[in-house]
DNA sequence: GCAATGATTTGATACACTCCTAATTAGATG
DNA sequence: CATCTAATTAGGAGTGTATCAAATCATTGC
């Protein structure tokens, strides 16, 4: 859990990242700055902004670090941190990176929406017809059986008809998806894939 | 100057790249599809959005070819294009790259400021205090006298007390600054450097 | 062909952010 | 200490864009 909170601050680090770069003027300023030092009045005669506005967005830069700041006389003399642009550069979009970054939880939102979905307290309205969403609504009736007991069928029909009448079909599919097992009339549930 | 077209396409690339990434939904989306292709549908859930909200999200991907779509029923399943991240990658953010993309009108617009607050007409108000704000005046100032033409004392007075009363002053700092040249009472333009 | 389902498009609302002017602060200079 | 200059901070107008609900479109299945 620990990990999935250091992933969260990463993530928000990240997407800051991007939200102070993309802007039009301050790109501009970073091309600037890049090639030489300059001075707030300068910068904003080059951009065609006033000086408020380059203060703003030098205010922005500043909280990645991007640039870094010397007072000569009244001026402020700004100058890009290329060490922490190329640091910056290394937190990059790689798709292993970015899928790390989300937590899965994912997953289980959409879970819990089917579910939502299709039951009313634990009665099934009905047997979903895309696979995707019956696998989940089999997964769940799956852990509606103790793990390591022994059913026999008449039992297996008793539970999945507390939740829904087609307990034939739905036994099939228990069987077929493999979260459930039979020989010879016993059932049993099969431990998590 | 065609290279200019294509540095400032470049640049808005880069740009777009930057504003579309710059989204908590977005950036979570890529994270998701970085890891499996998902529906519509599945997203929303997972993202805790609308549907449409996805679509939109996705449309703005789809303009830099981030992710793919296939229909599969009425589904339509996304994915990242790995390939496409990898390249987008390339066009990184690097100091020389930003320096390049910048058209260096920046500096003219500077100096084009400074002349437009110290005269009047030609007539120069004051001698800026600043240096470098009193090298572009000066520089100015030089470019009043022709290349490879010799000039007395008197007549240089005469040229510079055209724009400022104070010539002794603005007369030696045209030559310490090395844009004229003395020699034995004659006074000549040096080529810029 | 007619529902049903999932996706997209459209139109409206709300929030965030850029940019401005005006006011304030911090340094330098007389 | 008063004044000037450059920068920053505060406050507000205007714009863009994320989001939703409602309407529309496309595909599948009866």
């Amino acid at each position: 859990m620990k990990q999935a909170v250091v992933a969260q601050e990463e993530f928000q680090r990240l997407l800051q990242f991007y939200k102070v770069l993309a802007d039009e003027t301050r790109l501009k300023l970073i091309g600037i700055l890049a090639s030489r030092e300059a001075s707030v009045e300068e910068l904003a005669a080059a951009l065609g902004v006033r000086e408020p506005t380059v203060s703003h967005h030098l205010a922005k830069l500043k909280t990645l670090n991007l640039v870094q700041m010397r007072a000569e006389g009244t001026s402020h003399l700004y100058r890009l941190d290329g060490e922490a642009l190329r640091t910056a550069n290394k937190e990059l979009l790689t798709r292993e990176k970015l899928a790390s970054l989300v937590e899965d939880h994912a997953d289980e939102a959409w879970q819990q929406k089917v579910l939502r979905d299709f039951f009313v307290g634990d009665r099934l309205k009905e047997i979903p017809a895309s696979r995707k969403k019956r696998d989940v609504v089999l997964h769940w009736l799956a852990e509606q059986f103790a793990l390591g007991r022994q059913y026999p069928e008449r039992e297996v029909n008793q539970l999945i008809q507390r939740h829904h009448p087609d307990s034939a079909t739905l036994r099939r599919e228990l069987i077929g998806g493999g979260w459930l097992a039979r020989e010879r009339g016993i059932y049993w549930r099969l431990p998590p894939k």
